[in-house]
DNA sequence: ATGAGTCTATCTATCGATCGATAGGCCGTC
DNA sequence: GACGGCCTATCGATCGATAGATAGACTCAT
């Protein structure tokens, strides 16, 4: 009866309580943001009483930071595997990108409260996020550099264009119902095409009137 | 004494209780969001009492569907004379983009509430500010159609790419400081740049590994 | 030209509901 | 019998919103 616990829950009820918290926060706070979430909505989701939520987490702020720092290392984390598995900077930031689009498709959730939740958070926990978010963007810049320096990327100004890049893809986990005319893998191969399309070498701007 | 009127105020304080109203919510709801903001916050930014706001807003869900409105009404005008202003379909889409991103630098906080307090409006309105957003994704969505067919533009899916490079230039509302280092006119000039990358024919990409 | 009546924009005071959070008890498992 | 995990009950604060009063400006008949 002990044994097996992994496989037979968390299809009906998860049995772990913060799993089940942090499951009903990533939906709530995606659905009606985190100001707009009360704590007995939480529990409720949670399927506990809301002084139940304050046995796991200290409270409502530090279940964001939980969501916020999960998240952030989970970017970081892909981001870098995915860089460190190509050599050139071409297929390194398309390796990237897909990492990118791919989770902002797949946690959709999770990438929208990143987004959008940074305000919430007060301020030694917001500038811990900032940081993160920075190195993360940092990561997709030196890949553009370093392109550049191959010769086989061309752009006005890094961080503008990393920044742009990756706005541009997040942008997937807005609209991306899974239903529509086209199927994650095909979505994900546009996006990477596109953000090829922006620093390639080629994809010349005729000259403005 | 009762002439001039105009020229006089708004640059101390404003004499229209609506408009300090309007001000005060532009800059709280960017800062805080419409849930972190509360009434009360409101009429202290807007020197008045929490229940005079009720005299000009009948609630405070009424005044963020003012906001909507107002930036809605205004992007739709400003692209569709944008794109009215010129003949082929790189200068329209030059000319949308730009307006689009002038407009994301320049009412930064009333862009960037459009975008996150979506989810804040109840649903009769909320489904009309859709309704609106999508209008205004059509326009940029037809200039690229119409680009294909006079064969200076080629992508894989308007829908999704007008999309995803309304998302890119919009993220400048993001991080738009003015005291960077780069000017809003060289910003706008990088963001229309890019777009045009995106579409335009040339702009290949190599094949994929 | 003036006093009465009306309108506009704000105030003070307060409503019931809900907020995040705490205190302390209960129950099953090791 | 200690403890993990949840409960019931409740705290004071704050929420959005309303009621009713007031001060000043405009209208207009006298």
């Amino acid at each position: 009866m002990a044994m097996n616990k992994e496989l037979q829950d968390d299809v009906v009820t998860e049995r772990d309580g913060a799993a089940r918290i942090r499951r009903a926060a990533i939906a709530l706070f995606r659905a009606r943001g985190f100001h707009g979430t009360s704590v007995r909505q939480l529990a409720e989701a949670a399927d506990m009483e809301s002084a139940s939520l304050y046995y796991h987490y200290p409270s409502k702020q530090s279940l964001l930071m939980d969501l916020f720092h999960h998240t952030m290392n989970e970017l970081i984390e892909g981001a870098e595997q995915a860089i460190a598995s190509q050599v050139d900077a071409t297929a390194r930031l398309r390796a990237a990108v897909l990492f990118h689009v791919r989770f902002h498709i797949h946690r959709q959730d999770e990438a929208t409260i990143s987004h959008s939740e940074l305000r919430a958070l007060i301020d030694p926990d917001r500038a811990a996020i900032i940081a993160k978010r920075d190195r993360y963007e940092r990561l997709f810049r030196n890949v553009l550099e370093s392109g550049r320096e191959e010769g086989v990327f061309e752009f006005e100004d890094a961080a503008l264009t990393s920044t742009a890049m990756l706005m541009m893809c997040s942008g997937v986990s807005d609209w991306f119902g899974g239903r529509g005319r086209l199927s994650a893998q095909t979505v994900a191969g546009c996006y990477v095409d596109m953000a090829l399309r922006l620093v390639q070498v080629g994809g010349c701007v005729p000259a403005r009137t």
